[in-house]
DNA sequence: GTTGCTGCTAATGTATACAAAATCGTCCAT
DNA sequence: ATGGACGATTTTGTATACATTAGCAGCAAC
């Protein structure tokens, strides 16, 4: 069943949710670039509600900024230039770092064998010589958000919902590379050694060095500058 | 005891900011205590605004988990126990030091002699046998925001506005006696130092051991449990 | 030609009315 | 008496109407 967690369901989520999630996805698609006006009323004829949810997502989206607010109080898609995606993963590193540490002291043996599930997918998807991408990013997602469920900090994981997804935005015309994907789903595997040892410090310091070679493999596919 | 910190400008700011901040001020005071439900009706009579503000004031007060949503989609006031407060102190310590490392390589020469001054107010302040409590705070909470903003990324202003919360700053403080007052300002003293050599390592680590003294002083003046 | 004012327009902020959903009490059946 | 289901009431979600304010165009004065 696809249903994963924050995407689609278009079905049974609130106005708000789906004017949510549509205003994101336009704004991750490029379909509205940055600068670009996010008027309420607009929105509103787009989503096909009022502007109440549409205001409610809006507030969300410049909570994460993915909007940010002129200063006569209107908001405009943000504009990330490198430094911000850097930036974000920075964060990333440090923030998911402490989860896995938190993680490794709290994991229990039943997350553990959901994690060397989900890494197996993993695996699995990256296995051909014609990766399965959306398969990749999928379980890749799904074992982030293990971990951080497994950190039991409710606190870190709002902080962490969308920083995670940000820099796709910028990650329109990469290509991935096999050999990538590979190591991904071996660190993966050192994470999980990690946790089974219960060791924190290794498993900050694996999350950490994840997430970093991530940073770098987004820089060195980027059109660069 | 009234009009504390956090409180302040009634006057011209919008309804929401003023619903948010006088709500907040009731959770913080304890005049609702965790578990108390947030009902937006009730709200509204209190702050003499309608509920559209009030909607919007709680959806913060719930990203920043100071309220926490029922199964049923109910607000109540959120229950922070010591591990909360220690976690959040573990999270302050890495994200202030992350933005006193930038802070380190970006610092203006007049952002330094404002910090300067400013650490100069705190032990000005807190030099008599009788400190001045409330200058010491007014004078730290300028002191990291200066930091904050010297670090200049708006993305980590965004995530440590509601972490550092000043109940638990207060509360810390008030417990303080003159000499931890005298080391907070010291420690602020040898951070000015390792911004004035560019040391970013010197000034994380700086940072890093003032959050987590001040989270050991907090534990040690609470009645534990 | 430029600057500054004035009025209009369009957008957000706020209030209220209405709809849907959840909670809680009550009543009925067992 | 207890369990469950139903319905009334409370509460939140959504829509719409109204108020306020920022932006901007156009015009006038210099």
């Amino acid at each position: 069943m696809p249903g994963n967690a924050t995407s689609a369901s278009h079905a049974a989520a609130s106005a708000a949710d789906r004017a949510y999630a549509e205003i994101r996805g336009l704004i991750l698609a490029g379909d509205a670039s940055p600068g670009t006006p996010l008027r309420e009323e607009a929105l509103a004829d787009i989503v096909g509600v009022s502007r109440t949810p549409i205001r409610d997502a809006l507030r969300r989206l410049e909570a994460e900024l993915y909007a940010v607010r002129t200063p006569g109080g209107r908001l405009v898609v943000a504009d990330w230039n490198i430094d911000d995606v850097v930036e974000i993963f920075a964060l990333r590193a440090m923030l998911e770092g402490h989860a896995a540490a938190r993680a490794a002291r709290r994991i229990t043996a039943s997350q553990l064998a959901e994690l060397r599930s989900c890494n197996a997918a993993i695996e699995a998807a990256v296995a051909n010589p014609e990766p399965d991408i959306a398969g990749f990013l999928a379980g890749n997602r799904r074992f982030h958000d293990l971990v951080l469920a497994a950190s039991a900090s409710v606190r870190l994981a709002t902080m962490l919902t969308g920083l995670v997804e940000q820099p796709i935005v910028r990650r329109t015309a990469t290509r991935y590379d096999r050999s990538d994907l590979a190591r991904s789903a071996h660190e993966h595997g050192q994470l999980i050694q990690a946790f089974a040892a219960r060791d924190e410090d290794w498993a900050r310091a694996v999350m950490t060095a994840h997430i970093r070679r991530a940073l770098h493999a987004f820089q060195d596919a980027s059109p660069s500058k």
